[in-house]
DNA sequence: AGCATTTAGTTTCATTTGTAACTATATTAG
DNA sequence: CTAATATAGTTACAAATGAAACTAAATGCT
């Protein structure tokens, strides 16, 4: 028995089952974090999960422009436009138009955009401490090895057939 | 250092850094995921999400009133409910109202149904052998544990604080 | 029995989302 | 140099979604 795939279809004989079957309980289960830690601390933050997503991506590479955020964060470009505006507006984040080339523009975090995140992180780490307590210190780095090989390989499977 | 709790605490020094932060690299990889396995399989099959989940949920446990159904694959009533009226003009299931309860409907594929379902099954499993031809056996069985501990935690988390 | 409450499921409405079209700027090829 | 093409980002439109209101049936309470 080489591998997952192997072990699967011997266990599984060629049926489905979907409580074992992995796309689905990582979906379901990425909903439920997703949902906790969102209702949790950001909506008291009055932010929505995009507007997170590009603060946190913001506060961690000081300036990017929207293609790259999208491209960091796999959101849609139109997601990251309309969240950057909404941000823009609340006066979390500033936009400098490129000089060289007058398409881009780079966005930066406001002092007010860094006060946010700095406010809001403390939350989410607790949040997250939380959640490990069920799990051991190795488990969670197996989980994170694993989780990295399925998203390379993923990366590597054909789009259509 | 006892959980993984404790490790991370100790490795991020209360910093948060989103490429290590693990309800975001699940949340990205479950989208991965789903795409992938919608867009190469489902969608040739003029199939939403919500329909396949249902569809597959039916194959497994014959027949369920949409509420449980709901339940079981963690979707809103509402979605369950256009999803079935959907698939029940397509003549994919029947609806057969209680007897005792005039308010429920039990819900089951028809011959059809169960015809789309065992067409569609042998590519999702082809599917599922690629991606986890990455893994290993044990690492795939280490993972869904961890997904398991996961899932219990987050629902013994409190909403509000 | 009769009225209030709960429950299964549907529909309405407002919000979110993605696709496609669009604007404006930059690059490439002839 | 100019015309065609590509790219960053926005906007318009249509589809998907969820919250809340709603319908109809069942249950609980007095």
């Amino acid at each position: 028995m080489r591998n997952a795939a192997q072990a699967m279809s011997q266990n599984h004989n060629r049926t489905l089952q979907l409580r074992h079957f992995l796309a689905y309980r990582m979906v379901n289960l990425a909903r439920l974090l997703s949902d906790s830690l969102s209702q949790v601390y950001l909506q008291k933050f009055q932010l929505t999960i995009p507007e997170w997503r590009i603060l946190a991506t913001l506060a961690e590479h000081h300036s990017l422009n929207a293609k790259q955020i999208g491209a960091m964060t796999f959101m849609d470009k139109t997601k990251v436009s309309r969240a950057v505006s909404q941000m823009s507006d609340t006066g979390y984040l500033q936009k400098i138009r490129d000089e060289q080339d007058q398409r881009t523009i780079h966005l930066s975090l406001s002092q007010r955009g860094y006060d946010l995140y700095y406010r809001i992180v403390p939350h989410i780490l607790d949040w997250e401490t939380q959640l490990l307590d069920n799990i051991s210190a190795p488990e969670y780095r197996d989980l994170l090895a694993t989780l990295d090989k399925l998203e390379q390989g993923i990366k590597k499977m054909p789009d259509s057939e």
